[in-house]
This record gives structure tokens, C-alpha cells and sequence, in this order.
DNA sequence: ATAACTATGTAACGCTGTTCTATAAAAGTC
DNA sequence: GACTTTTATAGAACAGCGTTACATAGTTAT
């Protein structure tokens, strides 16, 4: 008698670890018990950081006991992985915004975004990139949502080396190398690092040698 | 609170000459007792990774009680930050130790040892520069390490300036764009979040990317 | 020898993530 | 509608963490 009804709506199911099935059937007061528990975490997070994203902390946010974090979202593990995909997703939707007269201006502008993104949430991508939590990519929903954001930094390539401005056998390789740069950049500045006067006018440049680099041979 | 005696290095450093204002009058049963506490917690971090290095866990290898490690190294603070400058000073002699036959060879040879570096010691490098155990560099120590080996860089940057290979009015920022792309390439390595098949043929594309577009113009 | 001082070890506090258990409420069955 | 079964909940409790308080032991100064 396993009925899959699911009355989901919510696709923000995710926790992978615990609770597989476990939203099977049970009475569900109110479905999305899980959406405002995330809500509460998100909220915990950006307030306190990830120092202070305890589980009781979030139970506390959400109104309800600790246990709750274990039923819905299990524990601390499961609370921090939902955490991740919203993080990514919304760093992929970043980059997938990209926009500009040309594809070399996309290539900038996703640059642009992707350290915009960063310093606007700096507590998510120190849950995402820095181990801030720790936690590794072997939750599959995780590494998912983390590729496609990947991905789209590989779209934003091909466009560029589609128009003639990046040569190279493999995009994907390229991508990975701006991505490594890029990241870097973020991260160094989140902690306060860049020993530059200008975090933003290096960026850019680390942009521009970035661009130089990949360029084809006949315009380098 | 804060007295670590950096006397790094050179571990056959009797505490003749040291010892300065630390033992001010106290009874100093084992003059050295800070350095074999420091062994110990390196011994843990190596062994059990930051989320194992715990003050019990330090003091039970050091063979002394945790009160110890609040008494001669500032509690777990002060043994984090003793460990970052021996990684520091570690990344610097790493990065001061570039030999090849021109500049240009040190160029690539200083990356790589920056990579070889991260890769053979993770946990280091996860206490330096991921969050694995929350810290600022506020403290002066830390600070001042880790500026160091940074001016290790730009040394390295000076000498392939020098030699023609690198064109840039700020050779500061131009050793934090490639601070910030290798320190991004193997922060994601040791994540596990490279995307190409061979990490290694991916960051020495990196490194041509960075050399390429930091040519000057006429051999560009 | 006596007194002052300091470092040490034991125990405890508050915090964390997590687990256990009893309770209460919903769903299934007649 | 009444009864049984299932399940989520709340509260307390456990082991571990960093840290602190306090009494003790040992060294130094007078």
C-alpha cells in the first residue's frame, strides 16, 4: 500500500542522504514544512555565516524543535547540501545571464557576474568553495547542480571561441582554466588577500591576460 | 597571550639565544615544550586533517593535559596560528626555490612547486586558505608570513619581467593574477572539482594561458 | 626555611551534532 | 464513528568540542 502521491510542488526535495522515500505518506501538516525550514537556514546563514548555521539555530528560525531538521531535511548534512544547490543554481543562473553586444563582451560580462555573485553571497560560496562546512561533492544532487553550473561556463565559451576569439582543441579545458582563475580571484578577495589596492581593476586584468592568453595565435 | 617563538625552520635551533621574553621568570621545566606542541598538532593535522585537530587531541600526542595548550600556545587559536605561519613559511621556501636555465623556466618552475606544494600538503593548505578552521589574518604573525611568501612571487614575477617575457606597469598586480589563478587552480584540485581528465595538463595550460597574455605586445 | 608565585591537572560549563524515548496526532481499517 | 497502526514531534540525554575555574604541586625568591 505505497502510494507515491507525493504532492510534491515542491521539487526542492532534495535531501539526498536521509529521507529517501520518506516523505511517502506521512500525515504532512504543511507540505512545505521543508521550503521554510531551507528559508530559515538561508536566512540563518546570511545573518550569522557558517559559524552559526547550527541546527538548532535554524529549528529555532523556523519555529519548530531540532528534530525537525532530521525528519525534514536530514540533519545538518542534508541542511547544508540544499543549501549548496540553491547556491549553485543560483551562481549558474548568474553566469547563464551573461549578456553584451558581442561574445567577447559576454566573455567579460560572465566574469563580471561570477565575482558579483560571489561578493554579494559570500557566505554561500564560503559553503560552496571554501570549507567553510565541511562537506564533500559526493552527494550526486550536489555534483549535479555543481556541473551545470560548470556547464554553463562552458556555454559562455563556446561562444566566445565560436565568434573566433578563443582558439583551443578543448573548451572545456579552457573553461576549467578560467574557472580555476576566476575562483581564485573570489576567493583570495573574500579573505581579504588581494595585496593589489584595486581588487576590482586586478580582476579585470586577471579578465583581460585571461582573454590574451586564449586568444588565437594570428591576433596574439 | 600570544607568545609563539617562530623559530621555524631550523629545528636544531637550541634555545640558547631564544627562549626570549617567553620564559620571563617562570620555572621553564622543558624550554622547548611549544616546539614539541607544535610537532604534535602538525603530527594531528597531517594524520587527522583539520576536523581532527582538536586541543585534547593535540595535547594527548603531546602527552600533556589541553590545559598546556592554552598555557604555552594561547589555546586552539594560537595553535592555528602557529601552524599557518610554518605553512606560509613552507609556500615561501617552495616558491623561493624556483631554479631553470632563464626566467622564463623559473616562471613555470615556481608554479609548479606552488602546486606540488598544495598537493603534498592538503591539510596545510586547507588551514592557509579554505576555511577549514575559521580564522582571519588579523593576527600580525600570520599576517606578515603570509605577505611574505607572496613577495616570494612577485620576486619571481620581477625576475621574468626582467627578462622581457612579462610587460605590465604593476608587477604586484600582475603576481596577484597569477596568485589568484594557481591558488584557484589547486584549491579546486584539492576539491576534487576539476573538470578535465588530467589536472596536471590543465594547470600547466593555465600557466601558458597566464604567460601568453602577459607577453608584451610585440611578441604577442 | 619560609613565602610567593606559576604551571599543571582535574573537573566542570556551555556549546555543538546527534540519538533515544515517550507522546500526540494523523491515516488506515472495521 | 470507534479502534488500531503508523509516524512525526518534542523533550531529554549523550558524546564531543573549546574554554574556564579551581585546587594542587613544584619552582623560585627572600
Amino acid at each position: 500500500m505505497f502510494r507515491m502521491d507525493e504532492t510534491d510542488g515542491v521539487p526542492g526535495s532534495v535531501c539526498g542522504p536521509a529521507a529517501p522515500a520518506a516523505a511517502r505518506r506521512g500525515r504532512t501538516p504543511s507540505a512545505d514544512v521543508e521550503r521554510e525550514l531551507l528559508t530559515a537556514a538561508e536566512a540563518v546563514l546570511v545573518r550569522e555565516g557558517p559559524g552559526g548555521l547550527t541546527v538548532r539555530a535554524v529549528a529555532t528560525e523556523a519555529g519548530i524543535a531540532p528534530m525537525g531538521v532530521y525528519n525534514r531535511l536530514g540533519g545538518k548534512d542534508g541542511l547544508v547540501d540544499a543549501l549548496l544547490i540553491r547556491g549553485f543554481d543560483r551562481l549558474r543562473a548568474a553566469c547563464d545571464a551573461t549578456a553584451g553586444p558581442d561574445a567577447t563582451a559576454r566573455f567579460f560580462d560572465a566574469g563580471r557576474r561570477y565575482r558579483e555573485f560571489a561578493l554579494a553571497n559570500p557566505h554561500f560560496y564560503a559553503i560552496m568553495f571554501e570549507d567553510a562546512i565541511p562537506h564533500g561533492f559526493d552527494n550526486p544532487d550536489v555534483a549535479e547542480h555543481a556541473q551545470a553550473a560548470f556547464r554553463a561556463l562552458v556555454r559562455v565559451v563556446e561562444v566566445t571561441a565560436a565568434a573566433g576569439a578563443i582558439a583551443a582543441p578543448d573548451l572545456v579545458e579552457v573553461a576549467q582554466q578560467i574557472w580555476s582563475a576566476i575562483h581564485g580571484a573570489v576567493a583570495l578577495e573574500l579573505k581579504g588577500l588581494i595585496q593589489t589596492e584595486d581588487p576590482a581593476a586586478t580582476y579585470r586584468a586577471l579578465l583581460d591576460t585571461l582573454f590574451q592568453g586564449l586568444a588565437p595565435p594570428p591576433a596574439r
